[in-house]
DNA sequence: GAAAAATTGTAGCCCCTGCTACAATTCGCC
DNA sequence: GGCGAATTGTAGCAGGGGCTACAATTTTTC
C-alpha cells in the first residue's frame, strides 16, 4: 500500500501510457478535422484511423471521462480547453519529429509513418536535440 | 478484402503490432539474461520489466504459441531459433537507436529510456539514416 | 530429509482496443 | 413531410496486458 505503490506507478503507466498516446492522437485528429471541415464527427475519425466507428466511440467515451472531449449524442465532437492544449502540444511534437526525420534524409512517406510511431516516445531532451540538429543540418550542407 | 486490406494494413497492425513489440522485448531480454545468468526464469523477466510474474507467464504463453520460446513447466525459458534471430535483430536495432541518440547529444539515461520507446517504430530506412548520421557526427566535430 | 522460501502455475478480475450485428437518430433528397 | 441513406449508439465477443489470491512445484536451508 505504501512502498509498493510508489514503486508500481511505473507500470501503472505502462497501461495508461498507451491510453495517453491514443488520447493525443485523437485530440490532434479532432483538431485537424475541425480545422479542415468545420466539425469533427465520429465517422471522420473512424476513416482517419481506419477503424470501425465503434472503436472510435469507445475511445471518445474515455476522452470524455478524461475531460478532453465533450459531445451530445448524435452530435459532432468538441474539444475542451484541455483537449485543445493537448492537441497543440501533440502537433508541435509531431512537427519537430517529422521535420527532423526529413532533415536527416528520410523520405516523406516513411517519415510520415515513423513519426506517428515515434512521436509519443521522445522525451523533451531528445526533442530538443532533434530541433537543434534539424537546424544545423539545414544550414550546413556538408554531406 | 482487396483495396480495403492493403489500406488498412497499417492500422490492423495496431493491435498485433503491440504484441510484436512486446515479443521483441521479451526475446531480447531472455537472450540478455541467458547470456548474463546462464538461464532465464520467469521471475527474472518479471523483475526486468517490473511486472508481476503472472503477466510474464501470460506473455510467455503467447511467445510459445508463436514459436519463439519453449519451456517445460517450472523450468527456465529457452529461445527457439526464431526467437534467437528475433532477439539478435532487436538488439541490432536497439544499439543503432541508442548510439544515434547519444551521438546527437542525448544523455545516457534519457537515451536508454527513449530508445526503448522508439526502437519498435523506426523503419529500415530511418535506421539507415540514423547509422549514417551517427558515423558522420562522430567523425565531424563541427558543432 | 523436511520445513521454509522462492518460483511457477492457475483462476478470476479490470481496462483498452478491435470487431460484427443490430437499434436509434439524424441527414439528404424527392 | 417522409423515406432511404448515413451516422451514431449499444450489446456482446476476442484478445492483450495488468493485477491479486491461492495452489503447486522447485530450491534452499537447517
Amino acid at each position: 500500500m505504501t512502498s509498493r505503490h510508489t514503486f508500481s506507478d511505473r507500470h501503472r503507466r505502462t497501461r495508461s501510457d498507451h491510453a495517453q498516446e491514443t488520447a493525443a492522437d485523437y485530440v490532434e485528429a479532432i483538431d485537424d478535422i475541425q480545422a479542415a471541415e468545420g466539425r469533427c464527427r465520429v465517422i471522420d475519425l473512424a476513416r482517419r484511423f481506419d477503424v470501425s466507428h465503434v472503436t472510435v466511440t469507445k475511445a471518445i467515451a474515455r476522452l470524455k471521462r478524461e475531460g478532453l472531449v465533450t459531445s451530445e449524442p448524435y452530435r459532432p465532437l468538441e474539444l475542451t480547453e484541455a483537449g485543445r492544449q493537448l492537441a497543440a502540444k501533440a502537433r508541435r511534437t509531431h512537427t519537430i519529429v517529422y521535420e527532423f526525420l526529413r532533415a536527416i534524409g528520410v523520405s516523406e512517406q516513411v517519415a510520415a509513418i515513423d513519426t506517428e510511431g515515434i512521436e509519443h516516445h521522445v522525451s523533451r531532451q531528445t526533442l530538443d536535440c532533434f530541433l537543434e540538429l534539424t537546424q544545423r543540418l539545414r544550414g550546413d550542407q556538408s554531406a
